[in-house]
DNA sequence: CATTAACCCGAATAAAAGCTCGGAAATACT
DNA sequence: AGTATTTCCGAGCTTTTATTCGGGTTAATG
């Protein structure tokens, strides 16, 4: 680990784009090779030898594209919330489609942002947990926000939605909530309580909310 | 950092107790150095020999009580989750004290919390961000069960708890949304909301699914 | 075909950090 | 006081791991 402390964002992009097909193919083989090992045996499992020798590439071609052990792991963890946001954005438009009904839209959210986050369970408890600089990543942040702003768009443009004192903060309480309840039942599967029985009462009580 | 991956819960405990009183302030001082380390510069800064040049001990000593790193932050975390267990278990007495205004207690329980986990924000940060054993420290997972324990012995006493279809369902949600929410606005400081505005639509919100 | 640029290789380096061990010093016991 | 036990010490051993670098290989370019 060592005096890893204070990181730089520069520090967590790759080094240099590849130019031909088989640098791609490289290049990917080795983010690839960052997010399974990190999902599957944890951040400190995660040595740029290993994940060289996963991704079948030599150590000095994984220096080639990335400046250091950290920004292979952002890389990897950069492409999967990407494709959460997209999952999510996308689940909420499906959702707004379903306009005169409530209940299917919130029901359908729901399932869509516990779809996407459980795809990635593994992954995402180890990101989480162990990965000291997760909060540095742009992408992270970036889906936090999006997060917030869906919230608060969606506040402004539906009248129906949130009527407490103070719609700001009950807007941002309410999409925190529901966020973490999800991501905890996905990562922490509670003991006697279906998956299933969450995800419905959880819609129960946001509707209650709105 | 090296393979160590699977951690047993015996790497966890203290080595050996004290016998003495120069002994007893000895151990307890790497216990606080620890903290203190963990808490102001992350995990990754968490060195045996920072740790006991920080205690005012040699590294030699260090050792006659712990048998590996690990089991020094362990030691300090469980130290604060007890705490923490304490200080809202006895937030939960008081609340339940102001029986007949269900507002009270609630405002008084919430605030409770949000004290005992903001008195200790920068260490359960990195403790919850970083320490990639955490969730291995019995003391931590007591807290969750405790936490859920209060929540659905609760909703067993006072009839007037949480009228859904699935009772335990919704039980387990409120209580993991409510901490989550503070525990995230603890920590992350949203910009624009005050804690206190935060604090108020809570308990405005937790009325309302009660 | 010649030349340049991109890509790939992996042994070796160097630094970091966990932990040991032989023995000295303080305290308790009788 | 004399002995046993507990406590403390810290230089150094050992292992791990991130990263470098000199040189070879493949693909683009003209």
């Amino acid at each position: 680990m060592s005096a890893v402390d204070r990181i730089q964002v520069a520090d967590l992009q790759a080094k240099k784009q590849p130019r031909q097909a088989r640098a791609r193919a490289t290049f990917d083989a080795i983010v690839e090779a960052g997010a399974q090992l990190l999902a599957a045996e944890g951040y400190a499992a995660v040595t740029t030898n290993r994940v060289a020798e996963r991704a079948g590439v030599s150590i000095g071609s994984l220096y080639e594209y990335f400046p250091n052990k950290q920004s292979i792991i952002a890389s990897a963890l950069a492409r999967v919330m990407r494709e959460i946001t997209a999952e999510v954005s996308h689940g909420l438009r499906e959702a707004l489609s379903l306009d005169g009904q409530p209940r299917a839209g919130i029901d359908s959210w729901m399932r869509a942002m516990t779809a996407a986050l459980d795809r990635r369970g593994a992954l995402l408890r180890v990101a989480l947990r162990e990965v000291p600089f997760l909060w540095d990543i742009p992408e992270v942040r970036g889906l936090s926000d999006t997060l917030q702003h869906i919230a608060q768009e969606g506040r402004r443009k539906s009248q129906r939605v949130v009527h407490f004192d103070d719609p700001e903060a009950s807007t941002y309480l309410l999409m925190t909530m529901v966020w973490s309840a999800i991501l905890q039942t996905v990562l922490y599967r509670p003991a006697h309580l279906s998956r299933e029985r969450l995800t419905q009462t959880l819609v129960e009580m946001v509707l209650k909310l709105l």
